[in-house]
DNA sequence: TTTCGTTTTAAAATAATCATTGAATACTAA
DNA sequence: TTAGTATTCAATGATTATTTTAAAACGAAA
């Protein structure tokens, strides 16, 4: 019972019982802890109410494309993604590693494979993320537990402010066009709506900045974009 | 345009000439830079003298086992190495991942594949990469970030007093004459309104010099044009 | 010194962009 | 379904940037 709590927790996203059978046993007979989810709206779910260490994720989901998780995953998720997919097409493998993916394994894997390549890819993200959470000043963040602070109190973020802060801390101190955010945060096609943008970060800046008026970490940059610091 | 400067280094240890000459073409059409190494002792010491970004290393390497080669770059390199094998038993996956390898691919691969396995595993691995701004005495200036900092402090730009200093940041010592910078920043058929720059110039003086009126940086080169330094 | 072309400085008018609000719509969980 | 929350969208005034105008300062040459 003790050793539960150290249990690493995976998440699997797959719709095949059988496979989410054959991985739990895996797993958990390996000391992992496994959480499960069917189909992309339920992983994205659970993936953002209790974020795992790590995630594996058929592409072949019914109600979404694997890859788009992948995508959506990744605007605030840094903990490792691996594929499973019963496709071997080179243009898969290759669109799912650019897309952020730790690793692609083709089904039916070896158990024991796969066991090495989470074990590798746990260990490599343990390696570089030796940050959380970040602190600006009077702000706590941390993206792995999708937590922000302000002043020692936890503040609520909705789905959006929250990619919309990752964003922004992942790269602190720079200028980000508006066209850049609303294609990271909105996707292709929305680069004009600047409106949204406007109306986010000053959502943000009312809950995150001591003084909405006069803010201090989200400070625009006219004609261009907005910078946090 | 890509620089030659810029151009990752990968170190490929493989004793097949055939392999070394694939993987050197197929790697230096995508901008990596190339140095090989045909055995183990070869290898270790090449990596030793000049560590590179990446290394693509085989299992069977005619002097030493690429197990032991790799145990032994994981005492010093924490770069990614990336398995090439012919050998596609499990045992050996599941040692080399175990042992520090950050991708295991079965020969023969795909070459597409391996790329986006290699971008990948640079991508993860990149943690640290911090590009390095340009200084001027008390002027800090990234062009990226699109930031300024003088004496530390960051200092706010318009997209237009913006456009101005990386042009004169871009074209550092010369002298450009009013025609040009004109037609740089405001485009062609402005070329007259002379008077446009010398607004914009004092804006940038008033912002960047701790002199205004004597500036150090913002030279004038009456009847000419303007040198930045 | 005076003149002339140029540059600096300041301040206006104009144009573009931004923040804020609230209502309409979409979404989610009970 | 309904209540509650999140997002989209449009209207408004506020702010900021750019262009334009004008006057003062400068420096080289007569």
């Amino acid at each position: 019972m003790k050793l539960t709590m150290n249990r690493l927790e995976i998440l699997i996203i797959d719709d095949e019982i059988q496979i989410r059978k054959l991985l739990r046993i895996t797993l958990e007979s390996n000391d992992y802890k496994v959480i499960q989810a069917e189909n992309a709206r339920e992983g994205l779910a659970l993936a953002a109410n209790h974020p795992p260490e790590l995630i594996l994720l058929d592409i072949g989901l019914p109600d979404k494309s694997g890859h788009d998780v992948l995508k959506e995953l990744r605007t605030w998720y840094n903990k490792p993604i691996i594929i499973l997919s019963v496709q071997n097409s080179e243009v898969d493998i290759i669109k799912a590693l650019d897309n952020g993916a730790s690793d692609y394994l083709t089904k039916p894997f070896r158990t024991g494979e796969l066991l090495a390549r989470i074990r590798s890819s746990i260990k490599r993200n343990k390696q570089s993320n030796h940050e959380t959470p970040l602190i600006f000043d009077d702000l706590e963040i941390d993206l792995q537990a999708r937590s922000v602070k302000k002043n020692g109190k936890f503040i609520k973020l909705t789905m959006t402010e929250f990619k919309l802060l990752s964003l922004f801390v992942k790269h602190e101190g720079r200028v980000l066009t508006h066209q850049y955010i609303l294609k990271e945060i909105w996707g292709i096609g929305h680069q004009t709506e600047n409106q949204y943008l406007r109306v986010f970060v000053a959502q943000l800046r009312k809950k995150l900045e001591n003084n909405p008026n006069n803010p201090n970490h989200f400070i625009t940059e006219s004609g261009i974009g907005y910078r946090f610091c």
